[in-house]
DNA sequence: GGCTAGGATATTGTTGAACAATCCTCAATG
DNA sequence: CATTGAGGATTGTTCAACAATATCCTAGCC
């Protein structure tokens, strides 16, 4: 047993809410829970804790924790960070280290991969990686902590988007021009580019959610 | 009772933590400490989780919660991090709006007037204020959160500091310098004093903990 | 003397039950 | 229709107990 029972519970919990098991909104009953869990109130409370330092969950006082929902104002502040962390990386990129480099031409290798094969889904945690690549190039645990943490987040507002592919398919293009002028070293274009691709998808998302609320 | 029990023994703990009371690397014993604030274990537990969030309190699995020491890798880091969020602010400087550019100037004249008036440790909390002003100039509530567990972080070093006049003195002229350079708009010569400043304080408090390991 | 094994001790991890405090629902009232 | 208040459900907190784990000390060995 290398973890506690509250970490296993979160886990489960964390699970269940990327499956979209427990959807934004959902209220999380202690009771029911921790029956269904097999873990006691206070453990099952210790989870939501972990859960909470996640943002995957919101703890209001006296009404018990909910499954976080995005709105389009979180959503355009989760794009503001994205473009200060992933812009600190693109900025770094021509002095950090070859094997960092290599991570981001990998996960595009991966995007294309996954996008030829018409599994949308891997489409998406491949952009993903794409992402949490870029923001990597910092060369900085705190910014790699911070970037997951925020896609964490971005996860959440994902399960409103109707059709995957709609919503990845363009992207991957993109990302492979955005390695490649990386590669070349032009780091003003790059910039320019992650910038343009940001705007772009903060627009897809919103749309979604605006459609979504109909 | 806005506050829960938890968030009331959680703030307890940090003003120790933050008075020094509490030094990095104690140990917080759960019955001790229960004893003492007058709270359950599982509360205090509770109180624990909320300051792990914020990086003050580290938790190792059976074996309790110990206040953070940070190591040098870590301090390194930490600026690494602060060079991110408040570059960011600054290059964001021009389009931010008002309210936001007038506070950075406002902690400049708090630390002038601290220091006038030899009140050393205002002028640390100032010269704090000043840099949380500039990373909120990129106008983004995720960056406000993250600078924030950044300098919380930060002071545990601090406390390492012997003398706080040697330390802060320097940099309310370069704050000055720096605030006169945003608001004439100059932003590539803000964003390379800033970076300067970093790297010159990072250093200070490098050779500081280099003398406190002996 | 120094090292290892093993057990006593202290601390954390987890549970279940109990009660207090708070929120929500909904019907009765004006 | 708005308000109020009783009742029920849920969270907040405590307590006591036991299990699991780490730490410390001692005895025995080389």
């Amino acid at each position: 047993m290398a973890l506690s029972t509250a970490q296993r519970a979160a886990t489960a919990l964390r699970d269940r809410i990327q499956a979209g098991v427990l959807p934004p909104g959902s209220r999380l009953s202690e009771e029911a829970l921790g029956r269904d869990l097999g873990v006691s109130r206070n453990t099952l409370r210790e989870a939501f804790r972990l859960l909470a330092h996640e943002s995957l969950v919101e703890h209001r006082l006296n009404r018990g924790v909910f499954v976080r929902v995005l709105d389009a104002d979180d959503v355009r502040d989760v794009y503001r960070m994205r473009a200060v962390l992933e812009g600190a990386g693109v900025r770094a990129a021509a002095g950090a280290p070859p094997a960092l480099r290599a991570a981001v031409g990998a996960a595009v290798d991966e995007a294309e991969r996954a996008a030829a094969a018409g599994d949308w889904r891997e489409v998406g945690s491949a952009d993903l990686r794409f992402h949490r690549a870029l923001a990597a190039l910092a060369g900085s645990a705190r910014v790699d902590a911070a970037m997951d943490r925020l896609l964490a987040e971005l996860r959440l507002a994902f399960h409103t988007m109707p059709s995957p592919r709609r919503f990845h398919e363009p992207f991957v293009a993109r990302n492979r021009t955005l390695a490649g002028l990386l590669d070349g070293g032009d780091a003003a274009a790059a910039e320019a580019e992650l910038a343009d691709y940001l705007r772009h998808a903060l627009r897809l998302i919103l749309d979604a959610m605006r459609e979504a609320d109909r």
